[in-house]
DNA sequence: CTCGCAGTTATTCAAGCGTATAACAAATCC
DNA sequence: GGATTTGTTATACGCTTGAATAACTGCGAG
């Protein structure tokens, strides 16, 4: 029984290295996986460090959802391009990856079935889940102004939070049977969808060079 | 310390009755609340009982999935009326009431969140999730048959993953956000989402006399 | 250079977990 | 109507958990 390598770290680096490998450990075990034992074991440490960073088990979990709604939206904020092009590329961005997967989904759902039993998660979630749509609002109003649509705040709302179900459904539908239907189509059912609630016709986004995933998707969309 | 009262009861009302009991303790308390000693204690017994009926915790859990799914689903099969208002009455069932409510969630997401983990319970998902999507499948092909389109069979598959995907999605938002819009909202925004995705009106589902959910629903829907 | 102190490890603790088993109560059988 | 079986309670066991504490390590201040 040798003793553990002694290594310091910053406390930025152990903080993010003790969350990440609370994630790990979310996805691979679910949250009853997600013990102070195992958390410490994947990121290489003993148990007694993550109360020292953290002030109980429960505030680690906090944060790591914190992370992970951020690691989720923010690949759909500060999208540039014209009003139609931020929201197709919104649209997109959300039901292909990083963003779709199987891991995300587990995360996701490990959360979302303990927002309704700890009021502290659940004011994260609030936070994340308004914040959400508050973008999508915004992007909405854009698009309608860019149209020269009258734009009621009242419509442009109701019409966030319906559109932000459909990406929701077929974000899961994909992280669930992803194998069963490419992501092009995925995206492309998001468009119909969209554009019919909307009651506009939505470009895609021009691809970039660099985005081969994209390309990937229509390929798969248009065989 | 007096000893409990003994009461003998049926295998089925015993069985019952402890699935219940789980279901209500995931529900308050998440999965990890729900213990034996908890779920005992909802039921009225020692927890010593649970494995009498049950070959381990696992299987009880198991047993209280297969009654969730059961409970989410039953609602829309034996659906009549015509193609088109089975059709309707599919997308309306699976939105409001009780299908559609916050426990539900709750009790869906503790679930989901493990099935990526345990594999006995991965099965009786993708079970339902297939039996689920099979009787979507056979409403739209009897719906396009009635209408005398011609209906490929993928295509069909594809339609259904898509519905399923917006339904689940406009399920979840309601769940989640359902004080924010009123449950008619959601059916009409799934009205239009899905008539736009498969290309064809769909005529709302001819509500009962007793159907006093379904008026109100209309009634939100339409102020 | 050494000494204090913050970061880390190792160990310990009480509580709660799933499970096993023994004791008990009420039907059922002959 | 006693013996037997079966549903139920009660207790105990071994293990894991989150948390607390003691021991140790190495850097930086003085």
């Amino acid at each position: 029984m040798s003793r553990r390598d002694f290594h310091r770290a910053t406390e930025a680096e152990r903080r993010h290295d003790l969350i990440e490998a609370t994630l790990d450990c979310i996805a691979e075990a679910g949250l009853q996986g997600a013990t102070v034992r195992q958390i410490a074991d994947k990121a290489g440490v003993t148990a007694g460090l993550i109360r020292h960073y953290f002030a109980s088990k429960d505030v680690i979990l906090q944060e790591a959802y914190k992370v992970l709604i951020t690691r989720l939206t923010e690949k759909a904020k500060n999208l540039d391009g014209t009003p139609e092009q931020r929201l197709a590329s919104f649209i997109f961005v959300n039901l292909t990856e990083p963003v779709a997967n199987s891991r995300s989904l587990s995360l996701w759902a490990a959360f979302i079935s303990r927002v309704s039993v700890d009021p502290a998660l659940a004011a994260i979630h609030r936070e994340g889940y308004l914040s959400f749509r508050q973008e999508l609002e915004q992007l909405l109003a854009d698009f309608f102004a860019a149209r020269g649509v009258a734009a009621d705040p009242a419509r442009i709302c109701t019409l966030a939070i319906a559109m932000n179900g459909i990406l929701d459904g077929l974000w899961l539908e994909g992280c669930l049977a992803g194998e069963l239907f490419g992501e092009g189509e995925l995206v492309s059912i998001a468009f119909s969808s969209i554009e019919a609630l909307i009651g506009h016709p939505i470009k895609p986004p021009t691809p970039t060079e660099t985005d081969r995933e994209y390309r990937d998707a229509l390929r798969i969309h248009h065989r």
